[in-house]
RNA sequence: AGAUCCGUAGCUCAGCCUGGUUAGAGCACUACACUGAUAAUGUAGGGGUCAGCAGUUCAAAUCUGCUCGGGUCUACCA
C-alpha cells in the first residue's frame, strides 16, 4: 500500500517542533546543511558573542531568529553557511556579579582574596548560563555551532589579540596618554561610565560656586573691546571677562576661556558688586537678565550707592563669540606652581567650541583642561596645556600658597574641614576678581563605593590612535550595506565623524592584559605580539637579569595570559634594564572587535613565515563578513569595534551587510526590565507557543530595526491566523489525497492545460516566489513574511482552496483532480520552501509530510533543498488581473445581496456588469464561470455603450494632467467636473476634447481623464475602482424553488454529519408533511440526490418517525438512515 | 544637553523614498452568511482633525522647518 499523507487532529507546533528537532538531533541536520554545501561560494556570517553569565532574555530571541533566517536562506540559496559561535567573557558585569556573589568589593581584592582566586571565580561564572543559552538556541531553531564556539578568555583568542596591538603597535597607532576620566580620590580609583550609571551616583548637591572676572589683555585684538570702554564716559578702563564656575577648586588650573563661535557676546559697563569698582565685563547676551535687572539699564553711574541694591549698567557693544578667539587675558589665580611655562602649552587664551551654550552661567566656560573632558578637548586643539594642581588624594599640591595641602572636597570626613571653595572664593571677591558668589544646587556625581564627589581627573592611558585614519573609516562606511539605511548614516555616521582615540585601559582584573612591557622610567618598552614571542623574551631576561626572575616560566608555554601570571613576568629592555607589564587590562569591545582574527586563532607556521595575515583557516575566506546583525545598542560598540579594527589592520570593512535590530518593549511600550517585572521569559513563550510562532510574530509585525511591542496576543494570532490556515490547508489536501491515493506518481500535468483557476494560483505562486526573493535579498524579512502571509491566506485558503473544495472530493480520479492535486501539492511544497527560514519547523515539518508521500526530493530536510526559484513563464499578470476581477465582482455582489437580505443559497438570475472597453470584458468573460457559482446567480450580462443604460463618470487623472498643466490644475478640474454625459461620450470618440482655461485653448486628451461608470438607472449596482456591478434580486417561483432545494440540501447535510455517516456513505432520504415545498422537493429531486449521496429520495404525504425541520421557515418532516448498500 | 528613530482606526502595522484628490490591512467589536477544511471560514458595518503648528506646491499622511510626546544611544558639562 502506498504512503498515506500525514493527518492530524489538530495543529500543536510545540509537539511538531519537538519531533523536528529530535529530528535534526539524529540526522545532524545542521552540520548536513553545511557540509553539503562543500565547494560552493561562501556566504561568511560572525556572530556576535553574547555573554553567558546572564540569562538570555526575549530581546535574544529576535535577533537570532533574525540571523538564523539569513542564514538560512543562503544555504538554500546554494550558499556554504559556516556559523561559529562564540563567548564574550571578559568585562564588568563578569566583575561585579562575582564581587556581589562573595560579598566583596575591589579593594579586597589582593586582600581578602588573591587576584588568582578572584579571577578563577571570574572563569567559573562566566559560562554559568551556557546550558540555558545552548538550550535556547536549540529550542528557537537558532542553527550555530556550538561544538566548537570561540571563547575570548581563550589563551589562543588572547594571544590572537595581542597579535593584533602589537600590528597596531608597530603602525605606531598605539601610544599612552592621559585622558580626563571620572575619578574617585576618596577611593583612589578611576571609575567607568557603567559604574557612575549605578542608581544614585548622581546626587543633587549644594556648592559654592563663582562667577570669576578674568582681566582681558589689551593688545591690537582686544582693541575693539577697550576702545568701546574709553568711549564711554567716567567708566573704568579695564576689561574683564565673566565666567562661571561650581567648582572654584579647579580655578587655579585654569587655561583657558572657551566661547561659542556664534553666540552673542555683549560689553557691559557696571560695578563690581563686592568692591564696587567700575568694570567693563563680556558675557552672553542671553544671559544678561541672570546679573542685571532691567530696570537699571543705563541707570545713573555717578549716583551708584554702594549700600544700595541698584547697579547701574548699559551695554557698550556687541558682538559673536567669533570675535574673542585668541584673546589673551590675565591669569587669575598665580602661583609658582601654574605657571604658563608649566602648563607646556600657550596658555590664557580665548577659545572656541560648541559645547558652549548659554543655559547656565555666563557663556564664558572656564577650561582646566584637567579637570573636564570638554576643557581637555578644547584644550588640546589650542594647546594651552595642562596644569594638575591636585593630586590623588584629592588636594592641592605644593605650590599654591594658602591652598596647598588643602582637600578640594571633604574627602576624610574631617570634622573641621573648611571649605577650600568658599577661601577661594572670598580671595577672588577681595582681589576685584568675583562678580557674584552664591551656593548653587545641582546634580553632581558620586563614588558609588564611597558617597564622595567624583572628580574628573587625567589619568594615564593606553589609546588606539583611531582619529588618524577617521577619514578611511567613513569613507568605507559608505560601502556598507547598512539596515536601516539611517543608522549607517545616521547615527555611526555621525559617531564616526566625531570620533576620539579610543581608550583601550581598564584597571581591572578579569580581562585580557595589555602585552606591554616598560621600564620604570618609561623610556623603553615592547609590546609583545605572541605566546612564542614571549618564551623567547622570558628566556632572554633570565639571561640578562639572572635565573630568578620569572622562575615560574622557565618552561615552555605560559599556562594562563590572564592576571595575575603575566604580571609577574619581567623582561629586559635593549638596554639591560628590567621592564614590568603596563598594568592595564583592555577594553572587552577589543576582545569582540577583534573576532573576526581571533575567533580563529594564530597559524604558528604562517606566523613564522611573517605573513600579514598569520591566522588559521578557514580565515581567508571568513574575511570580511558578508552579514552580520546584533541589537541597535551595539552600533557605537560591536558595530563600531569591529569597523574600527578592519580599518585598522587591514584597510578593510569589516562587514558587508549589517542589520540592527530595535529594541523589544513591553505591550505598552516600556522597557523590559527586571525591575519593572515585564521582562518575557523567552523559554515560557517558545513552550507555550512554538518557536515559529514566535520567530513569525517577531519578524512580520514589525520590522526588525521598529522596535517591537511584544505582546502575547500577537503571537496567538499568528498561530492561529498563518499555522492554523496553512495547517488546514494541508490537512485538507492530506484528507483527499489519502482518498484518492495521489502521491504525484503522475507526470506534471502541463500548466497551461491545467484549469484556468490552476494556472491563476501557480501564476500567483510564481509572482510570490519572486517577491520573497527579491526581499531577502535586500534584507526585508518582514516584507517577505508578510507577502508569504497573504498569499496562504488571501490566495490559497481563501480562494483557490474554498473555490475548487468540490474538485478535490467530487467524481473520479480525472484529469481535471490530478491537476488540483498536483496544483495544490506545488503551493504547498513551495510555501513551506519559501517560509523556511522563518519557521524552520513548521517549514520541515510540512516538507517531510509531503516529501516523503511523494519522495520528489532526493534530501529530506527543507533546508537541505534549494529555495525556489521564480518560473516566469507561469507568470501571467493578465490572469491574475483577472482573478482579481473575480474577487472584486463577487465581493460587490455579496455585498449587494447583503443589501436585500438574500442568502446566497438562493440562486438569483443576472447581474448586470457594464464594461467600458472591450479588454475588460473579456477579461470577465474568462472568469464568468466562477463568479457565478461563488454568488449563486444563473448568468452575467455585459452593458456596454450601445445600450445606453450607463451613466458614466468623470475624473480627471491628476497625476498626468498635474505634470502638464501645473498651476491649472483647479480650472481644470472645474471644467471637467462639469462634463455632461455628451462632453464624454465625445471625449471617448475623438480621444480629445478642447477646453478653454483662463481664456487659453488647452486640448484634453483622453489618457488624462478616469472615465468610470456609475449607475445604471433603476439597478442597485455597487462598485469597486472601475468594476461596477448590478444584481437582479427578483426572486422568480423557480428560482425560489432552486432555493428551497438548497435549503433542503444543507439541512440533509447537516443530519448526515450529525448521524456520523461517512463522508462516502449512501443514504435513504424520505419526507413528509412538505406542503408548499413539495413542488420544489419534486423538482430538483436528482439534483438532491446527488448532493447528499441519496440513492432514493421519496416524498411522501405523512411521516411518521420523522424528524421536524424547517426549510425557509417551512415545516418539513425529513427521515434519513444510512443505505443498505453502504451497510 | 546632543544625535537618531518613531508618532496613521481601541490595538498591531502598511502607505511616505518617487506628492495626485474616497488613507488601507489584520486583530478586537457588531450583524449576517457558510456548513463535505467545521474548535475552521466568509461577507458587511461602525471606527481616522495621518501627534500639533507653519512653509513649499495647482495638490501634502507623503517634501521642508519648528513644537510636543515616546524610545534608544552618547554625554552629564562650566
Amino acid at each position: 500500500m502506498a504512503a498515506k499523507y500525514r493527518e492530524f487532529q489538530q495543529l500543536n507546533l510545540p509537539s511538531i517542533e519537538a519531533e523536528i528537532l529530535e529530528k535534526w538531533n539524529r540526522e545532524q541536520a545542521f552540520e548536513k546543511s553545511v557540509s553539503l554545501r562543500e565547494g560552493a561560494a561562501p556566504f561568511v556570517f560572525y556572530e556576535g558573542p553574547p555573554s553567558a553569565n546572564g540569562m538570555p532574555g526575549i530581546h535574544h530571541v529576535i535577533s537570532r531568529a533574525l540571523k538564523d533566517l539569513v542564514c538560512r536562506y543562503k544555504t538554500m540559496q546554494g550558499f556554504q553557511v559556516k556559523r561559529k559561535g562564540g563567548w564574550d567573557t571578559h568585562g564588568l558585569p563578569i566583575e561585579l556579579g562575582v564581587e556581589k556573589e562573595l560579598g566583596i568589593t575591589k579593594e579586597d581584592i589582593g586582600k581578602k582574596i588573591t587576584v588568582e582566586e578572584y579571577n578563577q571565580k571570574c572563569r567559573e561564572a562566566v559560562l554559568r548560563f551556557k546550558d540555558k543559552w545552548d538550550n535556547l538556541t536549540q529550542k528557537m531553531g537558532y542553527w550555530v555551532d556550538l561544538n566548537d564556539p570561540y571563547i575570548t578568555f581563550d589563551n589562543s583568542y588572547i594571544e590572537t589579540l595581542w597579535w593584533c596591538l602589537q600590528r597596531l603597535y608597530k603602525k605606531g597607532l598605539l601610544y599612552k596618554s592621559v585622558s580626563i576620566q571620572p575619578y574617585s580620590p576618596a577611593a583612589g580609583t578611576g571609575l567607568s561610565s557603567h559604574e557612575l550609571n549605578q542608581p544614585g551616583t548622581y546626587k543633587d548637591v549644594k556648592d559654592t560656586s563663582a562667577v570669576a572676572m578674568f582681566k582681558a589683555v589689551r593688545n591690537a585684538e582686544s582693541a575693539f573691546l577697550y576702545n568701546a570702554a574709553e568711549k564711554a564716559e567716567g567708566a573704568g578702563a579695564e576689561v574683564y571677562f565673566m565666567a562661571w564656575t561650581t567648582t572654584p577648586w579647579t580655578l587655579p588650573s585654569n587655561l583657558g576661556l572657551t566661547v561659542g563661535a556664534n553666540i552673542d557676546y555683549v560689553l557691559v559697563r557696571t560695578f563690581n558688586p563686592y568692591t564696587h569698582l567700575p568694570v567693563n565685563v563680556v558675557l552672553a547676551k542671553a544671559l544678561l537678565h541672570k546679573y542685571f535687572k532691567p530696570e537699571h539699564e543705563n541707570g545713573d553711574f555717578a549716583a551708584y550707592d554702594p549700600a544700595g541694591k541698584a547697579l547701574p549698567w548699559s551695554i557698550l557693544a556687541e558682538f559673536k563669540g567669533k570675535a574673542l578667539e585668541h584673546l589673551r587675558y590675565e591669569q587669575l589665580l598665580p602661583y609658582p606652581a601654574n605657571t604658563a611655562e608649566k602648563s607646556g602649552g600657550d596658555p590664557f587664551r580665548l577659545l572656541i567650541d560648541n559645547f558652549v551654550t548659554t543655559e547656565d552661567g555666563t557663556g564664558i566656560v572656564h577650561t582646566a583642561p584637567a579637570f573636564g573632558a570638554d576643557d581637555y578637548k578644547v584644550g588640546k586643539k589650542y594647546g594651552i596645556g595642562i596644569l594638575t594642581l591636585v593630586d590623588r588624594e584629592g588636594k592641592f599640591v605644593d605650590g599654591l600658597g594658602e591652598f596647598s595641602g588643602r582637600y578640594v572636597k571633604n574627602y576624610k570626613d574631617q570634622p573641621d574641614y573648611v571649605d577650600v571653595n568658599v577661601d577661594i572664593s572670598v580671595k577672588l571677591k577681595k582681589e576685584n576678581r568675583a562678580f557674584k558668589v552664591e551656593k548653587y544646587e545641582h546634580s553632581y556625581p558620586h563614588c558609588w563605593r564611597t558617597d564622595k564627589p567624583v572628580l574628573y581627573y587625567p589619568l594615564d592611558a593606553w589609546f588606539i590612535k583611531t582619529t588618524a585614519i577617521k577619514d578611511r573609516m567613513v569613507e568605507l562606511n559608505k560601502t556598507i550595506n547598512w539596515k536601516p539605511k539611517a543608522t549607517g548614516e545616521g547615527r555611526f555616521g555621525n559617531w564616526l565623524e566625531n570620533m576620539v582615540d579610543w581608550n583601550l585601559s581598564r584597571s581591572r582584573f578579569w580581562g585580557t592584559p595589555l602585552p606591554i612591557w616598560r621600564t620604570e622610567d618609561g623610556s623603553e618598552e615592547k609590546c609583545i605580539g605572541s605566546i612564542a614571542e614571549l618564551n623567547a623574551e622570558i628566556r632572554k631576561a633570565n639571561e640578562v637579569l639572572g635565573g630568578d626572575i620569572n622562575h615560574h616560566y622557565l618552561h615552555d608555554g605560559i599556562l594562563d595570559l590572564h592576571k595575575p601570571y603575566v604580571d609577574e613576568v619581567v623582561l629586559v629592555s635593549e638596554s639591560g634594564k628590567p621592564m614590568r607589564r603596563e598594568p592595564d587590562l583592555i577594553d572587552v569591545w577589543f576582545d569582540s572587535g577583534a573576532m573576526p582574527y581571533a575567533q580563529w586563532g594564530l597559524d604558528q607556521e604562517k606566523l613564522e613565515r611573517g605573513e600579514d595575515r598569520p591566522f588559521k583557516a578557514p580565515f581567508g575566506q571568513n574575511f570580511p563578513a558578508d552579514f552580520i546583525a546584533e541589537g541597535v545598542d551595539q552600533t557605537r560598540g560591536w558595530f563600531y569595534t569591529l569597523h574600527a579594527l578592519g580599518a585598522l589592520l587591514y584597510d578593510n570593512v569589516a562587514y558587508k551587510t549589517v542589520v540592527s535590530n530595535g529594541l523589544v518593549l513591553d505591550r505598552n511600550g516600556n522597557k523590559m526590565s527586571k525591575r519593572l517585572g515585564n521582562v518575557v521569559d523567552p523559554f515560557s513563550t517558545i513552550e507555550k507557543f512554538g518557536a515559529d510562532a514566535t520567530r513569525w510574530y517577531l519578524i512580520t509585525n514589525a520590522s526588525p530595526w521598529d522596535s517591537l511591542k511584544f505582546d502575547l496576543e500577537g503571537i496567538k494570532e499568528v498561530q492561529r491566523k498563518f499555522f492554523g490556515t496553512l495547517y488546514n490547508t494541508y490537512q485538507f489536501f492530506a484528507l483527499y489525497a489519502n482518498v484518492d491515493g495521489f502521491a504525484f506518481r503522475e507526470a506534471p500535468i502541463p500548466v497551461q492545460e491545467r484549469p484556468e483557476i490552476d494556472q491563476w494560483i501557480l501564476s500567483s505562486l510564481q509572482s510570490l516566489v519572486k517577491e520573497v526573493t527579491a526581499a531577502f535579498d535586500d534584507y526585508e524579512p518582514t516584507t517577505a513574511g508578510r507577502l508569504i502571509d497573504e498569499f496562504v491566506d488571501e490566495q490559497l485558503s481563501n480562494w483557490y482552496v474554498r473555490l475548487c473544495r468540490r474538485r478535490f472530493w467530487k467524481g473520479e480520479y480525472s484529469t481535471d483532480k490530478i491537476s488540483a492535486y498536483q496544483t495544490l501539492y506545488t503551493c504547498l511544497e513551495t510555501i513551506a520552501r519559501l517560509a523556511a527560514p522563518v519557521t524552520p519547523f513548521f517549514s520541515d515539518w510540512l516538507f517531510g509530510n509531503l516529501n516523503s508521500v511523494t519522495g520528489k526530493h532526493a534530501l529530506e530536510s527543507v533546508h537541505h533543498v534549494l529555495y525556489p526559484k521564480a518560473d516566469e513563464s507561469l507568470i501571467d499578470k493578465g490572469l491574475e488581473e483577472r482573478m482579481q476581477l473575480a474577487q472584486d465582482a463577487s465581493s460587490l455582489v455579496l455585498s449587494l445581496r447583503k443589501k436585500v437580505n438574500i442568502k446566497v443559497r438562493q440562486p438569483l438570475q443576472r447581474i448586470l456588469i457594464p464594461v467600458l472597453d472591450p479588454a475588460m470584458k473579456t477579461q470577465i468573460d474568462k472568469v464568468e464561470d466562477l463568479i457565478l457559482s461563488e454568488v449563486n446567480v444563473k448568468e452575467i450580462q455585459y452593458l456596454t455603450d450601445a445600450d445606453g443604460f450607463i451613466k458614466k463618470k468623470i475624473r480627471p487623472n491628476f497625476q498626468a494632467l498635474g505634470k502638464r498643466v501645473g498651476s491649472k490644475m483647479k480650472a481644470v478640474s472645474a471644467a471637467i467636473g462639469n462634463f455632461n454625459q455628451a462632453d464624454i461620450s465625445q471625449l471617448e470618440k475623438e480621444g480629445s476634447y478642447s477646453l478653454e482655461i483662463d481664456s487659453e485653448p488647452l486640448i484634453l486628451q483622453i489618457h488624462e481623464v478616469e472615465i468610470t461608470s456609475e449607475d445604471i438607472p433603476g439597478w442597485m449596482v455597487s462598485s469597486k475602482g472601475a468594476l461596477t456591478v448590478a444584481l437582479d434580486v427578483t426572486v422568480s417561483p423557480e428560482l425560489e424553488q432552486e432555493g428551497n432545494a438548497r435549503e433542503l440540501v444543507n439541512r440533509i447535510q447537516k443530519i448526515r454529519k450529525d448521524n456520523g455517516y461517512e463522508l462516502t456513505d449512501r443514504i435513504l432520504v424520505r419526507l413528509g408533511q412538505a406542503g408548499p415545498l413539495e413542488a420544489s422537493f419534486r423538482q430538483f429531486a436528482p439534483y438532491i440526490k446527488a448532493e447528499v449521496l441519496a440513492d432514493e429520495l421519496e416524498v411522501v404525504d405523512s411521516l411518521q418517525d420523522g424528524m421536524a425541520i424547517e426549510v425557509n421557515d417551512q415545516p418539513v418532516t425529513v427521515w434519513v438512515d444510512r443505505s443498505p448498500q453502504s451497510q
